[in-house]
DNA sequence: CCATAAACCTACCGAACGGTAGGTAACAAA
DNA sequence: TTTGTTACCTACCGTTCGGTAGGTTTATGG
């Protein structure tokens, strides 16, 4: 039995992933990913330094996919619309395909500090993902494809806020559609305004 | 020791709030909290059902609290922008008064299904905030104060996506200060866009 | 044919878990 | 003075937790 090594780990880590997603890391026991993946326990130990090790492994992993997912994505786009409605459409479709990843790095990003593994990656990942949304917008202002009426920051945020909220809108409410015409009503809104006719002033 | 009943319950609820804030539901033992709390196993027992009573107990009131909150800064404002405006700070303060709270309120939204104990009104309370958004918004349309170019849906979640992910931005990073000012700038970018010089097309 | 290492296994550990049995002190009503 | 209720207490229950000690099987290199 020394030859599907590698095949235990990928079964314990996808064990995990199913676990971790739907039970949240404190209250998943080792016991129990184990028993789906049909293995033992000291095979995990085998595997992975600890419980924290083996979640860390996992969240590592998404947050990195989820990175080269949205920078891909921007290479794609034409102009800066074009990006943001490729950055947008791409983060759906991978969303809609790693549900479990995406339930655990939504959980992680917003659980409690003492409730999961501490590990500064999490907050690091995250603000690399939102600088990165941010320097595009700054070359757009540069270039005069936006306006510098606010600051890039803020508009980082903006976009960056109501994307999210749609994939966490889809995570609790899988029936709403997240697709390309989803993304491009999103960027349409946030690059032109829920337009709003001027009353007061 | 028959009298002072009522402060030993929020001695309790103090102590919970405080550890499942910092921990998380299932991370937070029982015997944590009655430390904290200086009290005995069995009086918290006695004031509560279990450990999910009592969760449930800080969460609900939480959540009735928030709404309330919004309610009453939308009567407070005169325009649809004013009204948006105070929603926004009001609960910027709120969240920065209650960072606790919060932190719970953010971390059972998003968390696992089998992480926190399974309660049914999380989900519904946080919907009728979001209607509650989006009756300003479908009013403001017919006043014609707010053009109908977008779904009243599409725009309640951009502006409670943005203001919720500013609020968890404070969460992660307490320094960012989020004030009336900031309130004001993003009601604006909500309402008027990014602007976007058009390019394409 | 034997030694070594990889890849596990069964069986179990001490600690911590949520929760409770059973008793007690303090006041209220009778 | 008794009785009942409220508001707890100490001590402990059975279970489950993360983790490990120590043995076993399988492939491989010499």
């Amino acid at each position: 039995m020394a030859q599907h090594g590698p095949r235990t780990r990928r079964q314990i880590l996808r064990a995990a992933l199913k676990r971790f997603a739907n039970g949240g890391y404190a209250a998943t026991s080792v016991q129990q990913i184990v028993d789906d993946a049909k293995v033992s326990k000291p095979a995990l130990y085998y595997y992975f330094r600890d419980k924290a090790g083996l979640f860390q492994a996992l969240v590592s992993e998404a947050h990195d996919e989820r990175l080269q997912v949205v920078q891909q994505a921007a290479a794609r786009g034409r102009d800066f619309r074009g990006q943001l409605v490729e950055i947008l459409a791409a983060l759906f479709d991978y969303f809609h395909q790693n549900r479990e990843l995406t339930r655990i790095a939504f959980a992680t990003a917003f659980a409690a500090p003492g409730e999961v593994p501490p590990d500064l990656l999490y907050l690091d990942r995250c603000q690399r993902n939102l600088e990165f949304i941010r320097s595009l917008i700054k070359r757009a202002q540069a270039d005069g494809e936006l306006g510098d009426r606010f600051d890039s920051r803020d508009l980082a945020y903006g976009f960056y806020g109501q994307a999210h909220l749609y994939i966490a809108a889809h995570l609790l409410m899988p029936d709403y559609r997240l697709n390309r015409r989803a993304a491009e009503r999103i960027v349409d809104l946030f690059l032109t305004g829920a337009g709003a006719k001027k009353k007061r002033g």
